[in-house]
DNA sequence: GCTGAAACCGACCGGACAGTCGGTAGGTGA
DNA sequence: TCACCTACCGACTGTCCGGTCGGTTTCAGC
């Protein structure tokens, strides 16, 4: 017994821990088909049989990666949807804990929609499901109050946030991530593009 | 000579014009890997040995593919960046041209992204160049002129274009597609977040 | 220190698939 | 009608890679 009473990791959880870990940098790094089986066992320090005694597949390990993630995502975004405030001020609260994560977290984001299109039947539904409520839905939420308040104009909570996530993943590519400097530059962009547009104020109102 | 002096193609032109559009079917249903070339082949009539006799990959049958195509589109929206107007109504025009496309011709666009990552070096740098001249530079145009006359707030015009690109990818998608019903609604929809923003009006003011 | 089970190993298997190659068909010019 | 060339055929090959399986190591509990 080396656990005592603690929650310390088992052996096996750790191994496993490291794998997926593996997995995650090679998976950001490379497409689904690009990332061998091989390549994530060496990273991890293990060999495929080993890999095998964790995961059942290829596609369930990964499937079991973005679920973990996706899962601390929706409890982080969470956060911003029960927050009271402006519409405004809740939607930029959850950009900022996105923009704030680390590199590699970020982007893992982006790995639903590059690699959705590689699964098929259960568990790509198991995978649009936890991406929806990590992200859309609750960004839908929070335009919907906006809505109902009369802070954002009527109009299709859905597809305003899904312009809202366009919006964010076009800020965070690598050209507009260098020309706007700050977390603080990217939010603003972010806010007033979808609050206010891209026009020139009509007059005498500060931007 | 059975071609006299005409420009009727020729047996192989129309062999060869025969597999890329099959390839194009094929391309847009599934993702680059998902599709074999045994597939293009029956599609097109064509045995995979005759299908090798007109391209020297699959990889240069797909680039081949989408040159055309986005030569195609780099031709049609240098229109709206040539046309007279305000910085509004040519990214309108540019838009509808782009929505009233045909249905393949339309989903191309998205293949640029959702492939790009499956290609590396001069192909890939090929395929790139083409699309950004033939989507972001001519959006990024009009959107220079939009803030030289003021009818733009200052901003990064190419941060401003991918932005614009992404908003009509989402009106493009299926949910959004279907809630906004004719082409009309989809433009609007478009130009006005873009230009004015989803927060509702101050007040006194007609949308 | 013995035992059984879980963790881990790595050579091997089998299917999938891009690309090849020796050959045939059909048309064209002399 | 003969020679020749391009278009086209389709069985075959080589390789890559996900997954397997018989074995070895590690370790907890007795």
């Amino acid at each position: 017994m080396s656990q005592h009473l603690t929650d310390l990791p088992t052996r096996s959880q750790a191994t496993a821990a490291r794998i997926v870990a593996a997995a995650r940098g090679l998976f950001v790094a490379s497409n689904y088909a690009d990332v061998k089986v091989d390549m994530i066992a060496r990273a991890a320090q293990v060999t495929k049989g080993g890999l095998y005694h964790h995961f059942a597949s290829k596609e369930n390990l990964y499937v079991s990666m973005m679920l973990d993630d996706l899962d601390n995502k929706r409890r982080l975004f969470g956060q911003a949807v029960a927050a009271t405030g402006s519409c405004r001020d809740r939607l930029g609260r959850l950009t900022r804990d996105f923009l704030e994560l680390p590199d590699e977290e970020r982007e893992l984001t982006r790995l639903v929609r590059r690699d959705i299109n590689t699964f098929s039947g259960a568990e790509r539904d198991r995978l649009v499901r936890a991406y929806q409520k990590a992200l859309p839905e609750q960004i839908e939420a929070i335009i919907s109050d906006g809505i109902r308040d009369g802070e954002l104009a009527p109009g299709d909570a859905r597809v305003l946030s899904w312009s809202f996530v366009a919006l964010v993943e076009v800020v965070i590519g690598r050209y507009a991530d260098r020309v706007l400097g700050s977390t603080d530059a990217h939010l603003d962009y972010v806010l007033d593009l979808f609050f206010n547009g891209a026009a020139a104020e009509p007059t005498g109102r500060t931007v």
